[in-house]
DNA sequence: GCTCTTGGCTAAATCGCTTTAGTTAGGTAA
DNA sequence: TTACCTAACTAAAGCGATTTAGCCAAGAGC
């Protein structure tokens, strides 16, 4: 087995000190007066020898690991993937390296999770909260941790985030559809205590009954698998049959919903109108095309990084909530 | 700044060793004789204290980080995510973390996840290779590195890998093709020298030629835009009126192709067959269906990580290389 | 009374790096 | 000649864990 290679083996071979090795490979050869020559002669056998540092060591020493941990809801939902791409790719460029890990919107796994990333010693934390998880992010606070949540936030907790306006969106949105003619409009949505399901009812409620239109709520359970939640849509719509319109609180309802449809032989647009919470391609592609409240996912991401990047290098303490406003994107399924 | 707890402060605490400590927070109290009452004591500040053990220095010194590096093509793309997200959970089962990168199928890119994992002392590495990373697949091989690649592998390398019967699955999808009465069909695939397209381009050339059809062949280039990809296949589709059906190479060609037919106004099924690689939720649910040749995920996940903890057990080098077959799902877009 | 066990615990080395506080040799200034 | 610089380099502590080798006291066996 060839070890492989440290430090100490590069001076070593140079008959050197390893402190003169370290301060080379660190950029720091002018500063601290090691000649040109010498450092030429580290920079080459590095090379060669193809000595990779070791970061578990860096990191002890220096207690920086250059590491964000970033937990999201479900890293194959197109809506997180994207989102996750986008910050990788900012943190990258500005020297981070993302871990990051799907929650499943569970508790338990969350807080499994930000035990691994502090074990990790990761310099920040980026969190899609699970409901229950106030205690183990405020524990993380308390121990100085720099955290940014996103999607959604905890109320009973003064964190930095990153969200969307939800109500005012859904809010948007409605007003579009009553504005189409439609009047008997549904909402699917989650059984969820969250903020960011809570948000979006309160805007589909609010616009309804502003205009003394008849609530039409369907609440699908977490977590329930796709094949029961395309039943569930297709009992609500078959138990509404006045409905004409539906809006869909989230993507993969949205996905289901048009299965929904599909199977129950309905028509979009002519029989039923139909908006999505979150854009994806299937929307953009189906036909007819489905209009969407999609997400400001590059300026989420970008929120993200910067403010999270900002508390790592302050020392005081501060706290930034960033609202973003989402994007209606009108397609042919709300078209009269 | 409240220090957070080490494994010294623990032991300074309750007047004991660090020694003590450690053998109990790892378990070997008993073998190591501590006292029950001891342990006890030891757990019970642990646990109020809220100490959490740093991975890093455990790592340097045991040699081992129970991490992965798992770098895919592009983690927004629905089928390495999923593949991504089931790898992660299997690891997850079996003690392992991930840590996961898209590389973009670009060289460099790959190279510098690479040395990433390299410093970040990474366990084992799944990659799926981009073209020309061989020197640096060889160098890790060299240094006893743990590698399974995935979706592709490299001819001139002798690694473990799991793929796909690429060359089988075109060649099993045309065949339906032809027998559904298409004659004149083309395929649309990437300029791309790696295993993975050069394979399914030769299914479907074997497939035409056996039935004496002619070639019809489009090849877009890597990294296109998207608005390009469809511009290119509207062009290809235009250029080429005879065309009754295609054959999409890979996931993203199909849902560009699918703009593309639709900016065209063309007619799937009656005018024209669609077939694809890799399934999506948007072949799935398009009106009308679209056919595709299905990767099995699940299968191709919990081989790479079993292969690949496997290979981190054994001492002596092993070589498993597995080709799974894609499942050829019938839609209504191959119906005639 | 003496040796041997064994139970219960610990000192210190080590992993690979950074960083502080030097050392040494040769040159200048007075 | 002596004192002081400076350029060029280095010894050693420390980050937080694991692990080897060993200590000490009390009881067992003869």
């Amino acid at each position: 087995m060839k070890k492989v290679l440290s430090i100490a083996d590069i001076a070593r071979k140079l008959n050197i000190s390893i402190t003169s090795v370290s301060f080379i490979l660190n950029g720091k050869a002018e500063e601290k007066r090691i000649s040109p020559e010498l450092a030429k002669r580290v920079l080459k056998l590095v090379n060669d020898v193809g000595y990779v540092p070791n970061q578990l060591a860096k990191s002890l020493r220096t207690g920086k690991t250059n590491i964000i941990g970033l937990i999201v809801e479900d890293i194959s939902n197109p809506f997180f993937a994207n989102v996750a791409r986008l910050i990788e790719e900012n943190a990258n460029d500005r020297g981070y390296k993302i871990f990051y890990c799907s929650s499943e919107n569970n508790t338990i796994k969350t807080q499994e999770l930000i035990k691994v990333f502090r074990e990790r010693q990761v310099d920040g934390y980026i969190i899609t909260p699970a409901a229950g998880i106030e205690k183990d992010i405020v524990s993380l606070l308390n121990n100085q941790a720099k955290v940014v949540l996103f999607d959604r936030y905890l109320p009973s907790i003064n964190t930095s985030y990153v969200i969307v306006d939800n109500m005012g969106g859904s809010y948007k949105a409605m007003t579009h559809l009553i504005q189409q003619g439609f009047k008997n409009i549904g909402i699917v949505t989650l059984k969820s205590d969250q903020t960011q399901m809570q948000k979006r009812l309160e805007g589909y409620t609010l616009a309804m009954e502003e205009h003394g239109l008849k609530l039409c709520i369907k609440k699908i359970k977490f977590h329930d698998s796709t094949e029961n939640i395309i039943d569930e849509i297709k009992d609500f719509i078959s138990k509404n049959i006045k409905l004409d319109a539906i809006f869909f609180a989230t993507n993969y309802l949205g996905v289901a919903g048009l299965e929904a449809i599909k199977q129950l032989n309905i028509s979009i647009t002519s029989d039923l109108g139909v908006l999505s919470f979150d854009d994806h391609d299937l929307f953009r592609l189906y036909s007819p095309s489905i209009s969407v409240l999609a997400q400001p996912i590059e300026e989420m991401s970008e929120n993200l990084i910067n403010i999270l990047l900002d508390h790592l290098d302050e020392e005081k303490e501060s706290v930034k909530q960033i609202m973003l406003s989402p994007k209606l994107i009108l397609r042919e399924s709300t078209q009269r």
